[in-house]
RNA sequence: GCGCUUGUAGCUCAGUGGAUAGAGCGCUACCCUGCGGAGGUAGAGGCCGUGGGUUCGAGUCCCGCCAAGCGCGCCA
């Protein structure tokens, strides 16, 4: 990748430049490559002069001269120019950059590719919400970034698993049991009310109703103080359908559905639990079992194991991480969680390294909470409230396409607030038509080219000396350097923008310069570029999980 | 009270310590006898919450204050 070529390029020249006694021999800090703002300042830039200046004891703009002089200006680099206060600018060769439209096309879709993560396995998980109801809306930005960010670590190299954890026990399952049972025995007319703790939707109804098609009166005898497990299995198993096909309409897929339960069944817990004991890491109090999360800096200790007997979501958390890491190796893992997580973010670190495991290797990744709203009407989000907004309903509403791109537009940090009333509304506004409709375009210039145009395979790129096009060029270029940074950062909501200034900069272009002309070098040219262009989009709107249509 | 996150254009939001702070929507004025006008061009609109500090340089880093969201269970 060019920006990284030109770190060490940047290097070398900053080390020329000491070895010939033009500056004095000083370590050379991390070269920072950036692209200025301002066009008139080249494509590239460092600062590295202005950081040098105080260790060489140097003026920062000589040093930018002296540097800039050492760097050889060949390939993909037309001119380094030092700048005051002391940066140095750096400027892409027009005819490399009219070239890189042949190297586009023949990446195809597997432009942009990186080898950031050198293949080290990954795992990403995400919504993971309780199966105890269908997904609500806030779900949804947890599997648009979720989903989003594993395309961009796979780009970037990495072998990516996606992995949903499944509640399927606790105490929460156990109320959603005790509802079922109730519901179920409604069915056969016996007055049985959902308690109190239990969930009150009518979706519970529909699972009741699956239960009593498929198994009749087997449980008749049952009740909702002892809810039989197979029949809470069952209905866990329904809910899952539900949440799956709730998923599938986002166009969200998984690769492993973990169920909680499974941590028990496999000795994963107590492995874990030995671990934590053994350490020392375990202590008893008040007839319960604490993790001793002080000890390693935390402000309390946390509950593993209930003076009942019972283990927390804690406890079965920290098996579940030891399953991650110790069971399955993953380097790294990623956990997408709502902000309604995030005081649990510095305990769990603390339980993975109370486990022996590098918490470097473990990033929690916090979103922020949407609201919802019609117009000026707020809508609450609860799954024990009837005014619930679900994420299918967003779908029908919006769109999958709108959706996932209006989810993955906001930075995880930030709140956000979906006005379902707007996004409908404005639909057709809405920026993701925008850059599907570059698309479209491009598809509709090719087909039309293929009917009344020679092919274009054979085309001669260096005619492509408009700038505009070299814009557009230019323009592709960064999607590379935007995955690797994505990666780096876990941050897929630059995607978005990034499509929407390529879409731009093809616009532009196409406002500019005429594709179909009597030229018949040029029109192949062009039309190169335009199909360079449509895989870079192409491959921008895969990431997001949003279709690419060819005609709209 | 303590912790995490946020405060940038009328609205929704971008902005890897750099050079004159950006986009979309909305608003104003333009551009169709040629490939898709769901397009393009131009303009108005900003003490980047506030007060200090660090730095050659701060929207960005540090501290205080104000405001908002979310946490602070032997729930998950």
């Amino acid at each position: 990748m060019i920006r990284d070529d030109l770190a060490s390029i940047v290097d070398a020249a900053a080390h020329a430049a000491m070895d010939a006694g033009e500056l004095p021999q000083v370590a050379l800090p991390e070269i920072v490559i950036e692209r200025p703002s301002r066009p008139e300042h080249g494509d590239y830039a460092t600062n590295l002069p202005l950081r040098l200046a105080r260790a060489a004891r140097a003026n920062p703009l000589d040093l930018a001269r002296k540097i800039a002089a050492r760097i050889p200006l060949e390939g993909a680099l037309a001119a380094a120019e030092a700048a005051p206060p002391g940066f140095i600018n750096v400027r892409l060769s027009e005819a490399w950059l009219a070239r890189q439209v042949d190297v586009i096309v023949a990446s195809g879709a597997s432009f942009a590719d990186a080898k950031l993560g050198a293949g080290q396995r990954v795992q990403v998980e995400f919504v993971s919400a309780n199966p105890t109801g269908p997904l609500t809306a806030g779900n949804g930005r947890g599997a648009a970034i979720g989903s989003v960010l594993a395309s961009v670590l796979e780009a970037a190299g990495y072998d990516v698993q996606r992995e949903y954890l499944v509640n399927d026990a606790g105490t929460q399952t156990e109320a959603f049991g005790r509802t079922l049972v109730a519901r179920y025995l409604q069915l056969f007319g016996k007055d049985v009310e959902v308690p109190p703790d239990g969930y009150p939707g009518d979706y519970m109804l529909d699972v009741a109703k699956r239960v009593k098609d498929e198994s009749a009166d087997a449980y008749l005898t049952a009740s909702p103080a002892a809810p039989p497990p197979e029949m809470v299995l069952r209905g866990v198993d329904i809910m899952v359908e539900e949440i799956r096909s709730d998923l599938d309409r986002l166009g969200v897929r998984y690769d492993e559905w973990f169920r909680e339960r499974g941590v028990y069944e496999d000795s994963v817990y107590d492995e874990a639990m030995k671990v934590l004991r053994d350490k020392g890491f375990l202590v008893e109090k008040e007839g319960a079992l604490w993790f001793a999360s002080t000890e390693l800096g935390e402000d309390k200790d946390n509950v593993v194991i209930r003076s009942t007997g019972k283990p927390t979501y804690f406890a079965s958390d920290i098996a579940y991480h030891f399953d991650k890491f110790v069971r399955r190796r993953f380097d790294r893992v990623i956990d997408v969680w709502g902000a309604d997580h995030q005081g649990h973010v510095s305990r769990m670190k603390a339980a993975v390294e109370a486990l022996g495991v590098d918490p470097a290797r473990l990033h929690i990744l916090i979103y922020q909470l949407v609201s919802f709203r019609r117009g000026e009407e707020l809508v609450r989000l609860s799954k024990r409230a009837g005014n619930i907004v679900l994420i299918r309903d967003v779908v029908e509403e919006v769109g999958r396409d709108a959706a996932r791109f209006f989810f993955l537009a906001r930075s995880a940090d930030s709140q956000m607030e979906f006005d379902l009333e707007l996004a409908k509304r404005q639909s057709a506004e809405n920026p993701v038509y925008y850059v599907q409709y570059a698309h479209a375009r491009i598809a509709g210039i090719l087909a039309n080219a293929a009917e009344r145009a020679p092919a274009f395979d054979d085309a001669d790129v260096s005619l492509l000396q408009h700038p505009m096009e070299l814009e557009l060029v230019r323009k592709m270029l960064e999607l590379p350097e935007l995955i690797v940074h994505m990666a780096r950062t876990c941050e897929p909501h630059h995607l978005p923008h990034y499509a929407q200034e390529l879409a731009t900069a093809f616009h532009a272009f196409y406002t500019e310069c005429r594709v179909l002309s009597d030229d018949a070098s040029l029109t192949k040219a062009r039309l190169k570029l335009c199909l360079a262009a449509k895989i870079a989009l192409a491959r921008a709107l895969a990431l997001m999980g949003v279709t690419a249509p060819d005609r709209m």
